[in-house]
DNA sequence: AATATAATCTAATGGCATTAGATAATGAGA
DNA sequence: TCTCATTATCTAATGCCATTAGATTATATT
């Protein structure tokens, strides 16, 4: 009968996160998704296995582009100027894709090694930022969780509260930063 | 036909919060529910407008029950002490009712004002632990943005990451809260 | 033009939330 | 103890969603 739409499995994937950045990721659905596409919802299956796929498939998209990005926010700096540039980076990420983002933050399962990997990936570029502060292994890991900690809980936070005092997440944000640049000159002694 | 199976609100709620600790609040259905409850879907509706009324329940009940464990844990202490019987308290709810944590992280509709007198709540008992540092209003709001945003950030990445080293987790939360007492022992110049 | 391939469709299944309305169990008053 | 109102629960039905199977149509190849 219609036309063909001349879908490609990248297309799919284009507009699904798209949709996901507008309407958030857990209301993103074959058939919203379909809808948007102009297509019949089966027409999908030809280029995804199923929804959980899709999300799977949004969060290793996501997690190569948070890398692509804070590799290059990072790139010629080093110290605090590294470190803001890596926050900075993410948080704008977050912001300018809040779906992709909470694809990323979705848990791999245990066997999906392509999957982990990707979010190695991101860890490792990371800790490149963390480099002037002369941190062995461990303690660099320990420091990107830190960040992590703080910079997931405060965009999570910014979307809970929303607003109260306009210029709160902001502060928030600088403040979390400087916490954690005071505990890294300030170097714990360890047991 | 059946007897009848002596339902309450407080039963199905008291239910529905122990399904979604054990399977997780994004797995809580109408129908699991109903199964629990040896009951048809369409009784619950006697106890509960809906699924979306339901999940505001179990967040008002989340909310009600942090509040009260915190309050606890700070009863007494003060400075250092209560900062960390605040934090841990807090991370011990989570990991004892990681359904109920994640409804009480759900946004409340901007005009429920109940729901959002609860959070209100638990901000101010928060706020508390922070008197001994001699915080003005704004300053200890901060301050309790920025624990809130640490707790929550470990928390969840705790759920992500899962494993790797073993003791990662605690350190980092430790880490964490010593990261935040610097910041707040060697306060930051207002502009 | 004929055919193989691939993209899309229709039809069907089963799960879920929700509503309407029927039925049966309980408790209160005669 | 009987009657009746109340209310807890049920069955039936609707509509949305994801998914599968298999038919059909559009394009590319010869």
């Amino acid at each position: 009968m219609s036309q063909r739409a001349g879908l490609s499995r990248e297309k799919v994937l284009q507009i699904a996160s798209d949709l996901s950045d507008q309407h958030g990721l857990h209301n993103l659905s074959m058939s919203l998704l379909a809808a948007q596409l102009q297509v019949r919802t089966p027409t999908l299956y030809h280029y995804i296995d199923s929804l959980a796929a899709l999300r799977r498939a949004l969060a290793l998209r996501a997690l190569d582009l948070i890398g692509e990005q804070l590799g290059q926010a990072i790139m010629g700096k080093s110290g605090r100027e590294a470190l803001h540039g890596l926050a900075y980076a993410l948080r704008d990420f977050a912001q300018a894709h809040p779906g992709l983002y909470e694809a990323a933050q979705a848990a791999p399962a245990s066997h999906d090694q392509e999957w982990r990997a990707s979010g190695r990936r991101v860890v490792d570029i990371m800790r490149r930022a963390f480099d002037a502060y002369q941190l062995d292994e461990e303690q660099s890991r320990q420091a990107v969780r830190m960040l992590r900690s703080m910079l997931h809980g405060c965009i999570a936070l910014e979307r809970l509260d929303g607003f109260g005092v306009p210029h709160a997440a902001e502060d928030t944000f600088q403040a979390l930063l400087l916490a954690l640049e005071l505990y890294l000159t300030q170097r714990p002694p360890r047991d």
